[in-house]
Order: structure tokens, then sequence, then C-alpha cells
DNA sequence: TCATCAGTTATCAAATATGATAACTAAGGT
DNA sequence: ACCTTAGTTATCATATTTGATAACTGATGA
């Protein structure tokens, strides 16, 4: 899988998990002391996420890092 | 859990899968394109891996996202 | 002793993530 | 018409990863 490829899918499925959620970007960022603008851009899958973040956001999620990376 | 922590934790993780796989870290690293240097850099845990680098990593050593991330 | 292999550490330039701010669109409700 | 909420996009400065090179240690074998 290319790596476009890899982060479309791991942001999608943030996306997904968030709005399964009921959560809005905002509400999620916020968990995050995140600004919504940043929310939006981590799920537009156009940055190369750092593990910590991730983290961060499996954990604002109250999911498992695998859960965001169980993509195909 | 703390930041460095995580990053201990999955550095840890993956030498011990390269390990168990019998490959040193030259040998991951030319899989990689990498230099064995940052191989080694990688597997100190000083280092916040992006996710594309976790997914070749993933890739070289035969296993899922998932089970690098497999901490705690 | 000498060479090789495995790994570590430091350093550098280049690319990119992050955090912040601002301006914008669009939809809903009052 | 106005306001709020939700989300997007662009831009900036700063921090950090990445890729490369080099010098080093320690162990093993010829």
């Amino acid at each position: 899988m290319k790596d476009e490829i890899l982060l479309k899918k791991v942001a999608a499925r943030i996306r997904t998990i968030r709005i399964e959620k009921g959560m809005s970007q905002q509400e999620l960022a916020a968990e995050l002391d995140y600004e919504k603008s940043n929310m939006s851009r981590l799920e537009s899958g156009t940055v190369n996420l750092k593990l910590t973040t991730l983290y961060k956001v499996a954990q604002a999620l109250e999911v498992s890092m695998s859960e965001l990376l169980d993509v195909e």
C-alpha cells in the first residue's frame, strides 16, 4: 500500500470512530488540546502522524491505536 | 502512559521481533533502504516515528503495525 | 594482530509535523 | 437578517524526523 493511501485510510478511520462516538472535531480537539483546524487537517489524511499523536487521538477516542490502524 | 515510555516500548517491540526473525539491524535496514545507524536510532526509542515509517518497518518484519504497537 | 560484523552515537541538511491564528463556507436555529 | 456550530483551508514559526556520513566500541574469527 502506498504511503498516501495508508494516511488516507487511517484518517478516515479516525473520522469514522469520532462520529460513532458522537463527537465533533471541536470536542475531540478540545480533549487533545488541539485547535479544531488541526483536527480537520489530521482527518484530511494529508499528514503523516507521529506515533505519539496517534496515541493521543486513540486515547481521546477511547480506542486502541490498533483500532485506528486496522486498515485492510 | 507517557510519550517517552510509549516510544521505548514500541522500539523494544521492534527489536524483539527483529531478533525473533533472526535479522541483524543491518539486514532490516537494507530491506528498508535505511542506513544501519538509523535503524539503531529507531530501536533506541528516542525518536517519535511517523506512521509511514512504522508501516515500512512492519512490512519488512512481516508483521502488522498492530503487532508493533501491542504494548502494555 | 588484523579484519569483519553488529551496533552505537554524533552531526548535518532537508523535509515535514505540529501548534497557532485567521478567513472562509455551509447549515440550522432564532 | 443574524448568530452559532461544524468543518475547511492557508499560512507561519518552531520543533523534530529522516536520510546520510563518519567515527567509535566490542566481539569473533582467521
